[in-house]
DNA sequence: TTTAGCACTCTTCCTCCGGGAGTGCTAAAT
DNA sequence: ATTTAGCACTCCCGGAGGAAGAGTGCTAAA
């Protein structure tokens, strides 16, 4: 065991994890001996207690109450005593079942969503999503259609079934006899690549252009672009907040109750987090005092990347107080993204 | 005055409301009697009060504290009393420029959701947009696009720059040439009808070329036919929850602030109160218990329509806790909407 | 009809106190 | 050298009791 935990010190610290994450009091010494068969006398429990105290996974609320696990404690708890909970068959079946529902006759991102929300409901947290910036992603089909008077909307349909749009302004003299012509050849140079890719093609094919002189070509090639130039900023989703409300921790301090949910809004924060997960392709998880902003000091997010094939989709995950139960929580979340990976794979 | 309320009465009722907005406390007699200059002494404000509670415009939570508005109370302020606060120069530019900037390079969504985020901001409150089903928009251009092996999507550009899909299933053997004819051909049709007039446009074109066949034109028909068939249930968006977390009333009461918060999840709920104010194209307020559902008990939702030109586009509007400043709020969400209405006029 | 006066009601905020939970320490037992 | 029993101590929690304050309703006088 690592950091000088021995292995009875490490069991004494996932029984109080675990207690803790069941009932949200603090763990005393006389319950750890009795969930550990009486093996250990209290007495014993204490100095372990102690012990991982100094250590920094245990705090006190106040002399003479039990522990409560630090974020420290939750950190070595779930990198090493984690045992996982496997699902529920229902659990599985549900999801299965909202993801069938939603590749038939949903678009990507209403897929997604769905989803979100029935892994919240089911993780009884709130759940988070994002989109990864669809430059990564290769494109099935573009066209540009007239949006206003002085502006043409370039819609992008992604092999995902993710659509994208981007607007691009002051072209009022475009006729839609020559739009038909763009889009016939910019689906031409598009159909496969990446946006970025494209992106860069465009750019290539706009410098040989210049030569001979082909106006809609060229007009075409520099809407193109145009569109392509900048990316979005990518979105947040969070659904299911309702669902941490019932916590018992909430029930007399109200104040831990908002900055829970004021840390929802943080947006751009779990942006990066959730982002991370993406690009390690792997589950992780922060926990409060982990988080790179006080804001969210309060909260735990677990998060996983979901892929088409090779390519970065986005990320799905959970937010909620840190006192969260991972055994359960961390397969369900790895489970829903390994399902939407799937998914896309069939598109 | 109406309901037997007297002149001096309502004029007690209004101060009591004010009072209350302003504190959340009850409002006692002497404060009353304060505040209206000393004209009338607490005891007679006292027998005033008695009055009111009887007509069921007021409440006490407990013997011997002061009064606090019931619903109707607060219904019959905002019909009789209401003294519109005019709107704050500096509140009007940021929403003015809020909306200048989102109609420049938005998309007509993207508009209205930061407004709305702002709207939140001003009036501290949460808000609340539904898009109207965009049936009764009009079209601006369409285009069917390849999402799938197996899928189209049909892309739908309002004249107000809102953007509509549908997703049309199982169409493999449509390649991309026909495609582009169907574009064309729909295109042709399509400009300046709203959706639900290409729907029996198109059910009547599809009647009519069933004589003569032409394979493509025939397909396109079919597959319009099929895309504009249902029509999705609208969506809600709401934004800036976190405003309320500060409101006094919820320092201690923390199943209030629950309740609050469930409310914002009543999705279809918030929607019906939304369209109701779409349909009537005036401002809109449901007091908490005036509300359809239990669970809207102790929010008010404060809405009212835009448009685009003469055609209903969706509804704008504030949710928040009963106790909110009626005279702040109906101003502030009357411009944002008429703002919007103006915005989408310039498209 | 209004108002001053007054008794009454309730909440709120102290403080005090006992019970209980849990600890840390010490000394004995293994 | 560990483990454990015993014990004193600390701190939270809940209830009791009481004083202060706010506000009311009623009555009788202006």
């Amino acid at each position: 065991m690592a950091f000088g935990v021995d292995e009875r010190a490490a069991q004494v610290l996932r029984h109080i994890v675990e207690d803790y994450v069941a009932t949200a009091e603090p763990v005393g010494s006389r319950t750890v001996s009795k969930k550990m068969g009486q093996a250990l006398s209290p007495a014993t429990i204490r100095n372990i207690m102690a012990d991982l105290e100094e250590m920094g996974f245990l705090a006190q609320p106040h002399t003479s109450a039990g522990r409560i696990p630090t974020g420290a404690g939750f950190r070595f708890y779930i990198d090493h005593l984690l045992l996982r909970r496997s699902l529920v068959q229902g659990e599985v079946d549900r999801l299965n079942q909202a993801a069938q529902e939603g590749v038939g006759n949903a678009s990507a991102d209403e897929l997604v969503r769905q989803v979100s929300r029935l892994l919240a409901n089911l993780a009884c947290q709130a759940s988070v999503v994002i989109v990864s910036r669809p430059d990564e992603q290769r494109l099935r089909s573009v066209s540009l259609m007239r949006a206003s008077a002085d502006k043409i909307l370039l819609v992008a349909v992604m092999q995902s079934g993710y659509v994208q749009h981007r607007l691009i302004e002051g072209e009022p003299d475009v006729t839609a006899d020559e739009l038909e012509k763009i889009n016939a050849y910019l689906n031409g140079l598009a159909e496969g690549l990446t946006l970025a890719a494209l992106r860069v093609r465009v750019r290539a094919e706009l410098r040989r252009e210049k030569a001979r002189y082909d106006r809609v070509m060229h007009r075409a090639l520099a809407m193109g672009a145009r569109a392509l130039a900048d990316s979005g900023p990518g979105e947040v989703f969070v659904e299911g907040r309702a669902n941490i409300l019932d916590q018992p921790e909430f029930a007399e301090d109200v104040q831990r109750l908002k900055r829970v949910l004021r840390a929802f809004e943080e947006k751009s924060v779990i942006f990066r987090l959730l982002d991370r997960a993406m690009a390690s392709q792997a589950i992780q998880v922060s926990i409060g005092p982990e988080n790179p902003v006080e804001e969210l000091g309060d909260v735990s997010v677990v998060a996983s990347g979901y892929r088409q094939g090779p390519s970065a989709m986005g990320s799905i995950g959970l937010i909620g107080p840190v006192r969260m139960d991972y055994s359960r929580v961390i397969p369900l979340v790895e489970y829903t993204a390994n399902l939407l990976t799937t998914m896309f794979g069939q598109r």
